[in-house]
DNA sequence: CCTTTCGACAACTTGATGGTTGTCAAAACA
DNA sequence: TGTTTTGACAACCATCAAGTTGTCGAAAGG
């Protein structure tokens, strides 16, 4: 379907994909036997985890010497999502000022 | 489960939802045949949507005359993802730049 | 008074998600 | 050489998500 912010959304709204993220931001790069050793799940659900977080654009394989693969944060990944929070929020909060402000007014 | 930021972000992957909530920042206030108009499903998919919110604690339901129901922002809802999002993008992008510098420094 | 609208449920279909087990070949290692 | 790791698939299961149709009673409107 291609909605890019709804991917990024939904990568996030796993606490296992943001523990995995979390590892990232602390180790730099990782594997699925690290993260295996890490985490309470099997290798398998691992792998797709980082499936996932690849589609939504979150992360990236890095190159690696021989058989090992490898993962890096994606530059720039969380811009989009972001931005379209901090708009919301900014939005949001003006709005609700507005209103306070009407009902300060009104009495 | 109770894993709040889980169920905010799960709640702003749809874009319908995100619909619902730009509908509501334009417009202050809404309900669900309203949005029924808006919106190309059904009274009832509208109604689960705003439960979600709901649940998520993005929306509330505001009092209203009559057997009308209208639901609101909530105050501050979106402030633990967008503080999570921006953490998070902050030490991404150091942890880069870091690397970035690594990389100059190198050659 | 009759009809429409609205909210609240419930049941159901379809498809996605998070997890598992199992298998296999290639690479690493003893 | 033989054993263990690793990555890549596939099948499967249970649950949840998004949407539908259908029903019902209370409130609004003609």
């Amino acid at each position: 379907m291609s909605d890019e912010l709804g991917q990024v959304f939904a990568a996030l709204s796993d606490p296992t994909r943001r523990a995995m993220i979390e590892a990232l931001l602390r180790e730099g790069t990782t594997s699925v036997p690290r993260l295996t050793a890490e985490l309470p799940i099997t290798r398998q659900a691992v792998a797709k985890h980082l499936a996932t977080l690849d589609h939504a654009g979150l992360v990236e394989r890095a190159p690696a010497a021989g058989r090992e693969v490898r993962y890096r944060l994606r530059d720039g990944a969380l811009v989009p999502a972001g931005a379209w929070l901090a708009e919301t929020e900014a939005a949001w909060d003006s709005r609700l000022a507005r209103l306070k402000g009407a009902v300060e007014r009104k009495r």
